[in-house]
DNA sequence: TTGCAAAGTTAGCTTTGCCTAACTATAATC
DNA sequence: GATTATAGTTAGGCAAAGCTAACTTTGCAA
């Protein structure tokens, strides 16, 4: 098997790497206070986590320089993101859960799930999002289901 | 709505709190030095979180005493735990994750999912467990769809 | 009953990740 | 080209959570 990551990144540094990615998606460049801003942190956090990440060779970055991910850095961010999706879909898509909620538990959880458990994720809701008859029933029966036995005060 | 929580308990307390919940379960006592075991942290690291949780009145504790849990540490710990085993029980019985690899997961998200999520994902494994012949039906469907197209090199 | 091993604690240090206050560089406007 | 707002950095500090080394307590066993 390959060898893939050497040093294992914090939940920190992966935010830190998603914001990046998903800044300069969506604004065209990842400008130091934006990501301050993405991440609710204030701006002295942002330019040590990304010395950081430039010392793991994961970000490209000068002082008062604008900032990039270098090609393992974006490696990287994109599995972050890839997982931020995957299990937030999830939760939309098949457990019904609002889109604000899952949002959030996702930007927790996607630190916390490996491979395994991610592949599967994927791969149950490529399932039930099929055109399979069965499996879209089987959803709305669930959300039937869910809205006669569950409530939120079982949490 | 009643007032629950006032602080929220950090990932590593909500750890020490189940740790004893399950050795008290497990053995009939919490003994400092097998919570440290457990947790595979060191002697002092217990120590010096047991006197947080006594500070926040969710353990009793007097130093060479034992520990138990008050009332409120109790029915923390709880939470904690149903947590874990309903996000185990759905990566076991629904996705079909090895048992090893769902306990490690479970022991990670059970800090990242709040009350929406854990509900519907009760829910969720509750439906798909029942002797509902459809939905047994389709979660074989699901392990034969998935060792078709998913593969661990996903992650 | 003494004496020793095991359990528990203290002291002191490290790392991570955040903060505020104050300073510097940049770039935009007049 | 000087001025100034904004962005970014530095310095210094704090809290959480862990560690090792060394000390104290406790309880069992000879």
């Amino acid at each position: 098997m390959a060898v893939t990551k050497r040093t294992d990144l914090s939940a920190s540094l992966e935010d830190y790497l998603e914001a990046i990615l998903n800044l300069s998606a969506d604004e065209g460049h990842a400008h130091s206070k934006d990501i301050a801003e993405r991440l609710d942190v204030a701006r002295p956090s942002v330019t040590g986590a990304l010395r950081t990440l430039k010392s793991k060779g994961l970000a490209s970055y000068e002082p008062y320089g604008s900032v990039t991910l270098t090609k393992t850095g974006r490696t990287a961010a994109q599995k972050v993101a890839r997982k931020h999706e995957i299990i937030k879909s999830f939760f939309v898509d098949v457990l019904g859960v609002d889109d604000q909620v899952a949002q959030n538990a996702a930007c927790k959880a996607e630190h916390a799930l490996g491979p395994e458990v991610i592949s599967k994720l994927l791969s149950f809701s490529e399932f039930v999002n099929r055109q399979n008859k069965s499996a879209n029933n089987l959803i709305r029966q669930f959300q039937k289901f869910f809205s006669n036995t569950g409530d939120s005060s079982r949490g």
